[in-house]
DNA sequence: TATTGTTATACTCTATAACTATA
DNA sequence: TATAGTTATAGAGTATAACAATA
């Protein structure tokens, strides 16, 4: 295993070159197989109890915006209201947030962070940067950085009416 | 939604300036984001009765390589043994391969495409590269050649022991 | 003993539909 | 009527464990 080598871009009009062509060579596959690797890797470093992705991911919205609905939190993650339910009991029973009355409309239950989820999410999010920086070591930060913003470049358009 | 602005990369230490902080800064979260996308369109693009992803690569894989058994496409495709029964089991029901007996050790069964399994492949992977080319229509050709080479360096340490 | 394909089973993630209590 | 949260249910996708046939 070679410290790998980047393959230099192609011009491509409307066929591809046989040696672009194939599964290997889509976007799509790519980007499955390496989630599969860094979804592993995140639970390895949160470990047997630890926050899976998802609910991760929601606790980290709720320290960030305090008092968010369920609604607000499902639209933002991109999944349904129902789906989310069970994430907030599991947030819920690790006793990282609160499901708080709203004066003015009661049937909406404002998300609440305890003092004890606000240190747990600091405490989970460093250990995430440290699995990334371990597990992209082989990346510079140029590129890590250029991932990032090509990443996005495929998240916005698709998440630009959902937001 | 401006035409998107890919950020810069900024030099970094122990610790992230805050603004380069947080879940939306996280490469797997980007990940995760950007494959239900890419994989949402493919579903679409195929429809309805079309290939999941999974069949999908398994027939790119069988079509590539005609005979593999199914321990070895498991293993090309990280997943178990068990689990590409059903797949295997979808594609040979589609007409696309069948499962032939291999002289000198019976256990084995060959996975070998037939015609129309070809020429069904050759016609989902144009659709496969049309539904990318639409989809990341925002991102240069040397764009999309840089990701694919960033999504492989993220793959490569992690599968090295499974190929 | 080890391997191949298979079945049984369970768990995670997600969606749809229907319910309730509010508005 | 419409919305927020919830429940019930189902369907992918995947894993582990065990099995029969074969090596």
């Amino acid at each position: 295993m070679p410290p790998q080598s980047r393959k230099k871009p192609q011009p491509q009009g409307d066929e591809l070159p046989m040696a672009e062509r194939g599964l290997e060579n889509l976007i799509g596959y790519n980007l499955k197989r390496a989630y599969v690797i860094v979804r592993g890797d995140f639970r390895a470093t949160m470990g047997e109890d630890g926050m899976s992705p998802r609910v991760f991911s929601a606790l980290s919205f709720v320290v960030d915006m305090p008092d968010i609905t369920q609604s607000e939190l499902a639209r933002r993650l991109g999944i349904e209201r129902s789906g989310l339910v069970a994430i907030v009991d599991d947030l819920e029973g690790r006793g990282y947030l609160r499901r708080t009355a709203v004066p003015g409309d009661r049937r909406v239950q404002a998300l609440r962070p305890t003092q004890v989820g606000v240190e747990a999410f600091a405490e989970a999010i460093a250990q995430a940067e440290a699995h990334e920086a371990r597990l992209l070591q082989v990346m510079s930060e140029d590129e890590k950085a250029q991932l990032l913003a090509l990443l996005r470049a495929i998240r916005e358009p698709g998440e630009a009416d959902a937001i």
